[in-house]
DNA sequence: TCAAAATATGAGTAATCCTCACATTTGCAA
DNA sequence: TTGCAAATGTGAGGATTACTCATATTTTGA
């Protein structure tokens, strides 16, 4: 029917129960390949729950196990790529310094990320579903945030006469219109995307440096 | 089931049959006052058809007598809202002929459209399912495009001498800016999204300005 | 006046998510 | 080893919902 993962009631979806074997701990990693893959093929809006189950080489009952609905699926996958995007991140700005560092690290940041939504298919269409899925527009914003963090510890590095409220407002708005304008690029033609993508980062950095 | 509108064609969906009669024509607006209620109660993914049937007073044949799916109709009151602000915006924007005026006229637009995300669930809620949903999607990009032609024709008014093709990329690029800033401003706290959007005026203007 | 076109109806079809009662496997203490 | 509880596995079937279609009614226009 799916009117019950229509009915989201924005709970972040958790596992129905941890798996604590061996055995199904790879299961699950099936699992969570097989709707990648599917995902990749034909978005996750047309992932069919039995089709995964399937690909992975389980039950439908075995999927029902460890995701408590199809949603799940999906949120246990983007909350991969963030945690795996949060570390390169967080290196990159680490030990930033000076401005040009920041715009050094930023602008390849901003590449990493252009280049990241263009070759994954799946990777795009999960941060596609983030206005309509309440848990994963959290998951995001959360993400967001802790990327901006990054910023925001370099911004008051460089600026410590500036307002902290301010620069972390700052921060946050430039890397929300980051994945934005990502967003955007990658849904016009490939051209216009490289041009967007440029414009963006003139418009971030002139923000992020000048104030 | 719902697998028939998960697996959207990205087909513009248009009415399977204009209603030519004026009998129609008024149970069609029934049809779309029903679903704009039914949508700023719980969302447009917990909307059934069947549920709009009914607050219409039609029977479900009716409703996809005049509308080929569920999307639709969602899509039918987006059209309406696009249309709606294209003739404020142009308006606001026609004839602004100084830098001044560009400053106090896009201030003003900008504070509309927040005031209006805030104030209609039902927009809200359309425009969240732009990126999951590609007709939607192509129309407001249709729409920022057109939008951003009014703001290009002022750029090009107060910058003679740029280069016309970077004004285009700045106003599309700062006009999806605006629409994802009030997104994001909607979706946090009253207080926060107010400074996102002070903030975002403030990035946008400078940006079109300056250059 | 009346036939064709437009409109209206709602029971039924099909697709899909998810549950649950029961089967099997694993971990582990005696 | 043995036995038992916990973890895991299964898939037929329940439930919901978008959408169809054969049929009935109303309107139009010649």
């Amino acid at each position: 029917m799916e009117g019950r993962v229509g009915s989201q009631d924005g709970q972040i979806a958790s596992p129905r129960r941890a798996p604590s074997q061996q055995r199904s701990r790879e299961r699950v990693e099936r699992m969570l390949a097989a709707a990648s893959a599917l995902i990749g093929e034909q978005g996750s809006d047309a992932m069919r729950m039995g089709e995964v189950a399937e690909r992975a080489g389980v039950s439908i009952g075995s999927l029902y196990q460890f995701f408590p609905d199809k949603r799940a699926i999906v949120w246990a996958l983007a909350e991969r790529y963030t945690t795996e995007s949060q570390a390169c991140i967080s290196a990159a700005l680490v030990d930033v310094s000076d401005a040009e560092g920041l715009g050094q690290a930023f602008s390849e940041l901003v590449d990493i990320y252009y280049r990241l939504f263009l070759a994954e298919p799946v990777m795009r269409d999960i941060w596609s579903g983030t206005q309509a899925d309440k848990a994963l527009r959290e998951l995001e914003l959360a993400d967001s945030r802790a990327n901006a963090e990054f910023l925001t510890a370099v911004l008051k590095r460089l600026r410590p006469a500036a307002d902290p409220a301010a620069l972390e407002t700052t921060a946050f708005l430039v890397w929300q219109m980051g994945e934005a304008a990502m967003r955007l690029a990658i849904s016009v033609g490939r051209e216009e995307g490289d041009r967007l993508v440029a414009a963006y980062k003139r418009m971030a950095l002139r923000e992020l440096l000048d104030q």
